[in-house]
Order: structure tokens, then C-alpha cells, then sequence
DNA sequence: CGGTAAGTTGAATCTAGTCAAGAAACGTGG
DNA sequence: CCACGTTTCTTGACTAGATTCAACTTACCG
């Protein structure tokens, strides 16, 4: 669907649209709704912004999607970011062969788009995978409205930084963990998410297929499939088709610190990569110190 | 080693270190070299900003790093942005259990620490793997010098794109390719950085272990030693321990495209995750134009 | 030169992918 | 409301590929 609207015409076309789309805010010339001031968007990143004319302008526009409907295709030239608002989209690698990779599930909140800032053209496609609505930040306008608010490009940043961290802890969980723990790691994850969103961590539907999620994590469906399985019938989480509840959320935490490895920590000839334990006499002058448990943010990924 | 020299201090504690890393770069009150301005930063970044007073003074710290120096270390609170200058670099993510696994390997112009914006903490440890220098870009001053040269801001952003789009490559990496091709894609996407670099990409020394790139890889040392000898035993590289000389680039690429597998593309229900076809070849698209849709710069990670 | 770290190679094991069949849920139209 | 086809999900059997364990070779550095 060519989809000819403001919307489409705002994320088309950056420079001649920045004006187009500071006038319809100003003038109130677009139909009400169609638009939201940089406050909305405040409130939709968490941070606080002065309260000022300009941050009160509805300059950015809003642009409601269906499910299955493409926001952004992976090769367009890069114009706009895009925040989640409300629904879930998959952001997806896509190559010329028609084969797809899952790189994330996003909700509110989250940025779409940024990986088409260093190119200028889009690195991953987006996809709504329900009734979704973002908000369009044209690149081009952000320089204008930091003059005014300075918090908003901070908050940028921090919203890139964030989806930054999500992929990082994205290639760990790839990098070292088993199939099961990957699985382990994507429930924690989306849970602890909507838990963010103010919906129920223990209990939820899951938006996407197994395909889907085992395109995200490395593995085929049928693996995916056999470790939620797995996980049911040790009394860890109850599944059933898409509908999750987690049981022991301890248990499932464990999952993904393999204690049953702590007997081979005690050899000096420790493993390769997956799931080692670094002893102390183990780095050498390359890694130098490093010890603390940081511990931290640990819901990798998503 | 504590360091406790100005370097240290500015990225201790950011608000303070604005006024004297400025003052400093003012009066030249620091030894010679010890600062670089923003103009040199734009050299690096491959950026032109306005020529005024602002741009020519040396607000920058450089700090100067020994072979396994750790620069950040994850969990640390956040105050500074590096920029590779020269040497080389490795990201690391440790996680409790105190395995860790290598996000990157980096050179210059490429950006560290930016993962730590988002919930002020770093997210990922960097460590220098050479002889190796940075800038040290206090974040609390990039508002205020954007004023002054918006171009600044821009880059940042667009490092920071680029940073998002290396570790997203390196998701479709681990998530789609099996261990050959992991390797090859690694070969592939180093040679052409060396090359961007204006260093040769058809031979060239490894700087770091292939216990570092497995663990890059999600793959163990042993499984990069036997890929790096089936690449040699096929003539398709030379390798010597570290040193690398890539003898036909194209049937290296052909390693990431299984052609064994375009069969399967042919049925509607699509091979699971694996495979992937993979053209293109030029490396850092930040100056390359993007062939056609999709199918982008396919160099996977690095 | 000798000791240590890094890299190579082989054999056995095990994890996850593949192929295939069947069950359960969903949507649509009669 | 139910029958039907389609999609999604589950489960089993087999296989391919990567890890692990282990022995050995080669480089590196004092």
C-alpha cells in the first residue's frame, strides 16, 4: 500500500518536510491527533524538558501501521527515526535471497532507524507485527529543536545508547549461550519489558511465532519449540502456544548461569568460549585485571 | 596501574573536568600534544566543520594506552566517549559468572564507550590490544560545543550509527552463519577496515589470538584454527600463525553464500535461520554510495 | 636455551539442525 | 455452529557440525 499521506510525505523527503511539518504544527493545519509535540515524546523516552513554546509545537508526526505493514525497508535511503508508541514491531535483516533474520522485538519507547544515520540508508528493515503507532522524527529537524530543548537530544542519544546495549547483549547471548538458555534469556527479557510497560512480568502473551523467535535467537523453530518444552516440564514456566506464564523465575534466571560448570572451573586448561569461568591466574597481560561481578543489567538482550 | 594523570581525571568526574579541560586548552596550559581540537577529531571522523576559534581549540584529552591497558571497564559509571586514534582495540562483555565474551575489535575512528549513555553505566569493558591512543570526549561538553559546530553533533551521531551497525552485522553473523563462513565473514570485514585504513587488504597481521576470535566468532579457538586451515588447504588464504595473506577474495566470499542451500530457497516454508547469501564488498559504506536495495553491506560485523 | 603461551590436529561426544509426521489452533465460509 | 483448509506448533528419529579432551608442534621472550 503506497500509503500517500503526510506521514509518508514527512519521512520522503527530510529537508522540504521539516518546514512542511513545523507549519502544520504551528498553524494546526493537519487534522487533530496527527501530530505530537516534543513534550509527548518526553514523556514517552521518561525525561523532562522545559516548558516552553516550541515544546508544546506538535512537530512530529504520528503514523499508525497494521499488522504485517512495513515502516522502514532495510536499503531506503534514511531520512526519518522512528519511536515506537504503541503495538510491537520486529526489526529484521534482510538480504536479497528473500531469507530473514530477526534483530529485535520493539515496544514503546524504542528507537527504529538509527542504523540509517552513519550510511544514510537504512541497515534493517521494520515491521508491525500488530496494530502499532510510532512517532516520525525527521534527522534533519533535530539540530533546529535541540536549540530549544536541550533534553531532547540528550534523551536521543540515550535512546540510541539503549538500543546499542539491546544488540550488544543480543550478540552475547548468540556468542555463548546454548539453545535453552537463549530461549531462557528471550522470556526474562520480554518479560522484564512488559513489566516496564506496567503489564503483568509473570503472565503474558507472546506477539511473535516460533519462527520468528528462533529466527532472533540463532536457532530453528523446532528447537525453540522443544526448549519451551523443556522448561514446561520442569515446572519452570507453563506454555502453552503463545500464551506464557512463568513460574519460577528464579529457575529460569539460573538457566542462564550454568552452575554445572563450576567443577571444570577448577582446571587450568579451562574451555573455549562457551560458558567459562574466568580464574584469576588465567589473564595474562592482555586482560589485565577485570575482576569485579559487575553483575548488572543481565536480562540480555531485547 | 591507577593513572592518576589529568586523562583519568577527566573521566572521572565529568561537570569539573569540562571547565578544565577547557581552561586547559585555552591557556595551553597542558604539555604539548596532550589535547586535540575538534578539528582533528573531524579529521578522524572524516567530517569538515566551520573554521572559527571555537573548532581550532584543543578540548580534547588524548590518553595514550599500552598493549593490554584496559581503557573502560563495564559497570564503571559513565562519563566519557573514546575515540579510537590509533592501535587497536577489543570490547569485552563480562557477565557475573565472569565469562566474557569479545564484541569488537577496533581502530580508528571507531567509537568505545557509548553503550554506557543509555543507563549510565558502562554496558562493555574496552581494552587495548596494541600500542594504542584515544581521544576522550567528556559527554557533559558535547552540548555545548554542538553550538558551536553543529557538524560535530552529527558525526557523533553518525559514529554512533555505525557503532549500531557493526554490532548488528555481528547479530546476523552469529545468528545465521556456521563456522567457516563466521570466519570468512571475519577475514573479510578486518581486511577491508585495514583497507579503508590505507593499510594493505590483501595481506596483513592479525593482532589478536584465535582464542579471542572465537570468542568473537562464538566459536571455539579450535574451530577457528581448523577454518583457518581449510581456507589455507583450499588456497583461498595463506595463513602462518597471525599473519594473513587472503589469495582469492572471491571465492572468500563465496564461503558466506552456500550455494549448497539455493535448493531450499525455492520452497515457500524457507530454510530455518541458517545460510545466507551475501554480495557487496566495500567496506565502510560511510563513503560508498550503497549498491541496490537490500542485500546492503553484507561484510558482517567488524 | 628453556619455559610458557599460542596454535594445530585428531578422535570421541554432544548439541542443535534437518526431515518428517502428526496435533492443535485459527479463520473463513457455508 | 460446524466443517474445512491453512498455519502454527509439537514431537521423534537421524544427521551434520561444533565442542571437548588430549597430544603435539611452533612461536615467543626473558
Amino acid at each position: 500500500m503506497p500509503e500517500p499521506d503526510m506521514t509518508a510525505a514527512i519521512s520522503r523527503h527530510g529537508a522540504v518536510a521539516v518546514g512542511a511539518c513545523l507549519t502544520a504544527g504551528i498553524h494546526g493545519q493537519a487534522h487533530e491527533g496527527s501530530y505530537v509535540s516534543v513534550r509527548e515524546v518526553a514523556r514517552l523516552l521518561h525525561f523532562d524538558c522545559a516548558d516552553n513554546a516550541m515544546v508544546s509545537r506538535k512537530v512530529f508526526a504520528r503514523r499508525q501501521t497494521r499488522d504485517g505493514e512495513p515502516l522502514i525497508r532495510a536499503g531506503d535511503a534514511f531520512h526519518s527515526l522512528y519511536i515506537v508508541r504503541a503495538g510491537c514491531f520486529k526489526t529484521v535483516h534482510t538480504d536479497f535471497s528473500g531469507s530473514e533474520q530477526v534483530l529485535g522485538f520493539l515496544m514503546s519507547g524504542e528507537l527504529m532507524g538509527a542504523d540509517g544515520i552513519d550510511t544514510g540508508y537504512y541497515n534493517s528493515s521494520a515491521i508491525s507485527i500488530d496494530i502499532g503507532e510510532v512517532v516520525v522524527v525527521p534527522f534533519a529537524i533535530l539540530a533546529r529543536l535541540a536549540d530549544e530543548c536541550p533534553a531532547l537530544e540528550a534523551s536521543l542519544y540515550r535512546v540510541m545508547s539503549h538500543e546499542l546495549v539491546r544488540v550488544q547483549n543480543m550478540v552475547w547471548t548468540l556468542g555463548t549461550l546454548g539453545a535453552e538458555s537463549r530461549v531462557a534469556a528471550f522470556l526474562l527479557s520480554w518479560s522484564a519489558k512488559l513489566g516496564a510497560l506496567g503489564y503483568s512480568c509473570r503472565a503474558f502473551n507472546l506477539r511473535m511465532t516460533r519462527q520468528e523467535i528462533g529466527s532472533y535467537l540463532g536457532l530453528s523453530m523446532e528447537t525453540v519449540s522443544r526448549a519451551f518444552s523443556a522448561l514446561h516440564n520442569a515446572d519452570i514456566i507453563h506454555v502453552s502456544q503463545r500464551s506464557i506464564e512463568i513460574v519460577d523465575v528464579d529457575a529460569l534466571r539460573s538457566e542462564l548461569d550454568p552452575t554445572t560448570a563450576i567443577e571444570a572451573s577448577r582446571s587450568p586448561r579451562l574451555a573455549s568460549n562457551r560458558i567459562r569461568i574466568v580464574t584469576d591466574d588465567d589473564r595474562h597481560a592482555r586482560n589485565a585485571p577485570l575482576p569485579i561481578g559487575l553483575a548488572g543489567r543481565q536480562l540480555a538482550s531485547a
